[in-house]
DNA sequence: ATCAAACTATTTGATGTCAAAGTAACTGGA
DNA sequence: TCCAGTTACTTTGACATCAAATAGTTTGAT
């Protein structure tokens, strides 16, 4: 069975079990995430062949886009790669030991210190910017491009959206806990 | 800073250390992330307040859309969710654990096992797709018509597109390694 | 009727992530 | 100068996930 049929599935056996409820938004929704999770997979081969996943390539993106043999902080890392600090401690770790990134002291902070890509993190990191841009344009330009736009403008509007609703107060009211 | 800021300075900074390649769709792609993310924590926090997890959600969702004591057997779970069959084993034993489903001996094929949703299960699913269902909603209303039509047939375009690039061959090539 | 192949769920082992605690270093006001 | 508070990264411990191996069961070809 094919991914939008299990969508259309889930979202008509919903309307039969929960007729009160309004799902119309939710096949949008569950469009997004099987999209991401499908192309989270799909460009996760493509530089996994270069012995890397796309978290790891993530960081070397990061560094690479400061510069051939870009140098920047964890911390600058983390914001950028929207990863938290041990998530990236331990990227880096990997990526040393790959020979992808070398860290060295900050000589004005001690308590900081400076990632740098190799050369060998450099070309891993061009060959797999080269594969993923062509397949993202591979996949985009088959796309109407009035339709693109329009979906360019949905995505911006549901980031600034999505912002606005991020921190809520979260209290535990399990259903049969009073 | 902003979300939308950090894509743009990625896309720009990329545009400036690699000239020859083309960044356009990697906005898009990007922003599908980005956005998926966002709503995962947003939508996972709506659930954690009952003591579930969204995968676990997933679950007890696929359970009660096949009605209020729904009965289903793991394999068709997993199928349905796109969990491996160790990852649903975990979540069944979880949400067995507290109290939102039973595991029963199937009586036409020993092999096999038919998970029931509890009351309480049944309930928590209640809960959580009104929850759920309400803050989708909430989001998407907002959104122009005519752009969300656009972005629906971009979605299931990328949903049709990504099932044929899914099965590539994969090989060590590592920069370094002949 | 037999048994090899296929199937279903679980276990095992490895990976990658995060939150919170820990370590070390910096900063600025008294 | 001192030291309380802050900052930067790492370590620890707990999870959730998957791929592969496993155990038990069913199926179908002979």
């Amino acid at each position: 069975m094919d991914v939008n049929e299990l969508i259309d599935e889930t979202i008509s056996s919903w309307g039969e079990q929960r007729p009160d409820l309004d799902f119309e938004s939710m096949r949008v929704a569950l469009g997004i995430n099987v999209v991401t999770a499908q192309y989270a997979e799909i460009y996760g081969n493509l530089v996994k062949s270069l012995g890397i996943t796309l978290g790891e390539f993530d960081v070397l993106a990061t560094l690479r886009r400061n510069g051939k043999r870009g140098v920047l902080t964890p911390k600058e890392i983390a914001r950028v790669a929207m990863i938290s600090p041990s998530g990236l401690t331990n990227r880096l770790t990997r990526l040393e030991k790959m020979g992808h990134i070398e860290r060295q002291m900050d000589p004005t902070d001690r308590r900081s210190s400076l990632v740098r890509l190799t050369v060998k993190g450099a070309q891993t990191a061009d060959v797999s910017i080269e594969r993923l841009s062509e397949e993202m344009n591979a996949v985009f330009q088959r796309l109407n491009k009035r339709d693109l736009e329009a979906f360019s403008r949905v995505l911006e509007e549901l980031l600034v959206e999505s912002a606005s609703r991020m921190r809520r107060p979260q209290l535990i009211d399990s259903v049969d806990t009073p």
